[in-house]
DNA sequence: TTTATTAATCGTATATTTGCGATATAAGAT
DNA sequence: ATCTTATATCGCAAATATACGATTAATAAA
């Protein structure tokens, strides 16, 4: 049991539920929000800022690079990270696509 | 180890964890796509359409509920979901304060 | 009242996520 | 060459999520 069935869902479906995986847990918000205001953060700012062991951060850092909501590079002892734009158009797009309010005062239920 | 750190985080950062997180699965999207499409939707609706079993997509539809994204009542051997238009705009909200771009064109890094 | 029908819940197996300490890696400083 | 600093990876324990079949609950239909 408890098989996966992620193929039996559209590539849209996928893309928009790993966005969103992406930003569904606190630490990885609150990582996202920081870099946002910094506008390009090293990890050990973050590190700082967040409740977390660096080992903890440094994984969630790289599931945001996974997901590529961020861009990253690392040269030895200093990294650089920034918010990737491109990620979060893309999302807004087909969140807009599927979810979007056609009509704006049906009263049909609930 | 592994506890939770939930309650190191602030409550608007746990809020959009917790919304990411209901529709980080491609079931609870293509749910959530199939009762905006029909505006208005019954359980046995979202069965036919969706690869999954009846139990499982009840579950799923438990998440949602709990998450706030959509609206439900069943009476007996009927239901009825709809989007909860009101979570998603609070949703939109707190996503913009806190990630939307300050500056559009901003070289300093990646 | 009995029989369907529809949806929720329970129990359970498996998979994935979370978090940390320990360790590795890579570059700069001494 | 050694020490320090910053970051990533490994290994593990615990927690959570996923999926299903079986069962229950509630109403409608016969």
């Amino acid at each position: 049991m408890a098989q996966n069935k992620k193929e039996e869902f559209t590539k849209k479906e996928n893309e928009l539920a790993a966005f969103a995986n992406a930003i569904s847990h606190p630490a990885r918000v609150a990582i996202l929000k920081e870099i946002a205001k910094r506008e390009t953060c090293i990890c050990g700012e973050i590190v700082e800022v967040l409740p977390l062991a660096q080992s903890t951060v440094s994984q969630h850092l790289k599931e945001l690079l996974k997901a590529e909501l961020i861009k990253g590079t690392v040269d030895g002892t200093s990294s650089c990270y920034c918010i990737n734009y491109k990620t979060f158009e893309k999302f807004e797009k087909t969140f807009n696509e599927f979810f979007t309010k056609t009509n704006s005062n049906n009263p049909k239920c609930c």
